[in-house]
DNA sequence: TTCTAAGCCAATCACCGATCTCGCT
DNA sequence: AGCGAGATCGGTGATTGGCTTAGAA
């Protein structure tokens, strides 16, 4: 499990997949359509919106944390916190649209930056 | 020794973004600002008073832990208040 | 009656109706319309943990304020996305967000790894529910004229 | 070393999904 | 026709804190 072999598992891991199990997601799927609903351009959403998102935010949420993980090792540390999390963003610019969320600071002090 | 660069931003950008996410970027910036005044500046200890309540009056373990089936009434005149003693008591986690 | 507020929380949850902002304001009161609540911006935390365990070792910890940055990380990745995707179907003329408008808003905001797994994701889902559909009509009728049954395998 | 804070349990109840009606295209 | 918003309903898993000690400092 590393990740290099993050996003081909993934695609292997879909093409598994039989029937669309709909119900028995791991998010709700009202949740999302509520988020996405706080955007005020938002008018009508359809039903498998909701269900995208629901797998992609698995595949974000797995990604940014394994990214994330891997600063608390280099760390040696064994429990994950903020700011590994805020170096992962800052090394990867597909995650740049973070960067109001987890600001550039909270960087703990004495690591690297790319 | 400091050197944001200027502008007059909320947080300032590390000079460049990647380029397909920039736009986009100052768009959400704009939304989450208009949502701003409807968001609480710290989060709650809890989410909600009853759940709240019900962890409050659970039955709990020697360990602090949630414990199953606390007689709901508490008339027993019996001085024994211990579920039962099994044969293994409280066995610590190894991790 | 036993009802207590505490002073922490809004409203508790009947009465609560749903934002509408309406315009023209950028100067921030205490109440310009409701609260949100963190339910409302958020995906339930005990969800997000359980998907940040799958690439963690067995016997790693995750901090509170990592859960709570991740939470927030993806309510910002789904508004992201979205905002993307709505302002293409409005491009469009349509009123609808569908899949292929947040398809295309993943590969255009540099998502690309996205667009591979969730097009068949999209195509696997669309195929179950035209076969339900059908299913469901003929429920007696085990006819097959058409014959060109994409299926790969069945479900046990 | 000192001492903060993460994991561990499972019962209630808020919320999610299923289902309906009514509107739109 | 089909599809989604909104309302209603009932079933259920997310929410939840005290104590221990891993592990951040």
């Amino acid at each position: 499990p590393t990740i290099d072999n993050f996003w081909p598992n993934i695609v292997s891991e879909v093409h598994g997949i039989g029937q669309v199990d709909a119900k028995h997601q791991v998010l709700p799927l009202a949740r999302i359509k509520k988020i996405m609903k706080l955007d005020e351009n938002a008018k009508m959403i359809a039903g498998e919106a909701p269900l995208l998102f629901a797998k992609a935010c698995e595949y974000f949420i797995q990604e940014l944390t394994m990214h994330a993980w891997v600063h608390t090792e280099e760390s040696r540390r064994r429990t994950l916190q903020r700011s590994d999390i805020a170096q992962a963003i800052a090394n990867y610019d597909q995650f740049d649209f973070l960067i109001d969320i987890v600001p550039r600071e909270e960087i703990k002090p004495s690591s690297a930056q790319k | 020794s400091e050197d944001e660069s200027s502008k007059g931003e909320p947080d300032e950008e590390p000079l460049y973004v990647n380029a397909k996410q920039y736009k986009r970027i100052l768009i959400r910036r704009q939304a989450r600002a208009k949502l701003e005044s409807r968001i609480p500046k710290e989060r709650c200890k809890y989410l909600h008073e009853s759940r709240h309540r019900h962890a409050m009056n659970r039955a709990r373990g020697e360990g602090g832990r949630f414990h199953s089936a606390q007689e709901k009434g508490e008339s027993s005149s019996d001085g024994g208040s211990l579920p039962m003693a099994p044969s293994s008591v409280t066995l610590s986690r190894g991790t | 009656m036993s009802n207590s507020e505490d002073s922490q929380q809004y409203i508790t949850d009947m009465m609560v109706k749903e934002e509408d902002e309406a315009s023209g304001d950028e100067s921030d009161k205490q109440d310009n319309g409701i609260m949100l609540r963190e339910q409302d911006r958020f995906l339930p935390i005990c969800n997000i943990i359980k998907i940040m365990k799958v690439p963690v070792p067995q016997n790693g910890k995750i901090a509170k304020d990592a859960r709570e940055c991740i939470q927030e990380c993806v309510s910002e990745f789904i508004s992201f996305i979205s905002s993307e995707a709505i302002e293409r179907s409005v491009a469009e003329n349509r009123k609808t967000v569908n899949g292929d408008d947040l398809i295309a808003a993943f590969g255009n905001l540099g998502f690309d790894n996205y667009v591979e797994p969730l097009q068949i994701y999209l195509n696997k889902y669309r195929e179950s529910n035209k076969a339900d559909r059908n299913l469901f009509m003929d429920t007696n009728f085990a006819q097959n004229e058409d014959g060109s049954t994409t299926n790969e395998g069945a479900k046990p």
